[in-house]
DNA sequence: TACTTGTTGACTGTCGACAATTACTTTTGG
DNA sequence: CCAAAAGTAATTGTCGACAGTCAACAAGTA
């Protein structure tokens, strides 16, 4: 079955995209009529995408100025992953450790193809896995609310990992590797080690990859 | 100095607070014609409004249907609440510590005056400086994100706050009550009085306030 | 020169109209 | 009498146009 993607859905899609590859990098000042001539839709529409991606922190809209891509700072680095570690950290608390042999299936799966995409510098496809990796727990968790505010942060992430990986040359097999470590101390039950293991994981290892 | 206030944000504002005060009570179908009528402004400028009502979790939009105002169930309820208390616990454990002699002043005038709302039975008043309360707590930890996520749940948490204190009949005292501990505890600097008594105040005294 | 006061151009804010979609009602064929 | 089809009413989706606002620059004043 097909599901419908309004206009303002696709543009939106479309310029996540770009902002998260940098073809629109830091500071680009995005003009709603431009925009509304390239996808060839009205301004309106544009409006409406664009309000999305600032929900997502992706852009900043400053009232009758202008809409420019977001610049990360260190700073907003270090917070976007600290937040990201509370949520997450908070959903392993609900429920999850006692119908988790589900959710491991899922994680192995998703290491699994995390380790591929490694392999295959495919970045795409494991900030992607890293996504659905991280996700699984939070649905798991059953908090709704918990995993709606994590949502919010996710693009704000994708866009830190890709950034920090193309500029520190970050090692993807180490990433994949201590994701691992999650996922075992899920399996193991072992709420402490997991709790250590999500800190290093956001706090030490910087862009939470 | 003067700020602007844009169509749609005014529009917000008048919905959302008719919300909160269950003029428009849930499961209320909105119809943008009919409230672009009412306000005098085009069905855009609605649709703008309704799309941050959306985002703050006060009414659903089905796409190409209808948008209806939320109605929240009891484990709705529960999980904002959880939320809330994740991040607030979260913000206390990052620098609330060292520099809290301006907080605790801050709050110890919000309890002022929450403490003469209550006596007033003034509603409106005791929504408000809870928000207060709490969102300084948040300022001072000084984590954006943090702070951006809990403000998502503050107009939900509104409305659970006005519907069990009208449905239960709460004793606004025993509320003010309760935030008075929490001053307490983060005047002796006392971080674990104060987890306990924040866990105490959302999980188990319900609408958290 | 420094400081105020138009003026201009680029852009966003707002609007009313039309198109598309959905839900509901009526008709039609068995 | 019922089910499928066709038609209709209600509502959202999208658009192009015009009005409002702001930054930057030009012109005028001391």
């Amino acid at each position: 079955m097909l599901e419908h993607v309004s206009l303002p859905e696709a543009v939106g899609r479309e310029l996540r995209h770009r902002i998260l590859n940098n073809e629109l990098p830091a500071e680009t000042r995005l003009v709603e009529a431009n925009l509304a001539a390239e996808f060839g839709v009205s301004r309106g529409t544009i409006r409406d995408a664009m309000r999305s991606l600032q929900a997502e922190g992706l852009i900043a809209i400053v009232p009758r100025r202008y809409s420019v891509v977001t610049r990360m700072s260190q700073e907003d680095a270090e917070d976007v992953c600290y937040a990201r570690y509370v949520l997450e950290n908070a959903a392993v608390s609900n429920g999850l450790w006692e119908q988790r042999s589900e959710l491991v299936a899922g994680l192995r799966e998703a290491l699994t193809e995390m380790t591929a995409a490694a392999e295959a510098n495919d970045m795409d496809a494991i900030v992607e896995l890293d996504t659905r990796f991280h996700q699984l727990m939070l649905d798991t968790s059953g908090r709704r609310r918990l995993k709606d505010l994590w949502s919010m942060l996710n693009s704000q992430m994708g866009a830190l990992m890709r950034s920090e990986i193309e500029r520190q040359g970050i090692d993807l097999a180490e990433a994949v590797e201590r994701h691992r470590v999650l996922a075992d101390a899920v399996e193991a039950g072992d709420s402490v080690k997991f709790r250590e293991a999500l800190r290093l994981h956001y706090v030490e290892g910087f862009p939470g990859l």
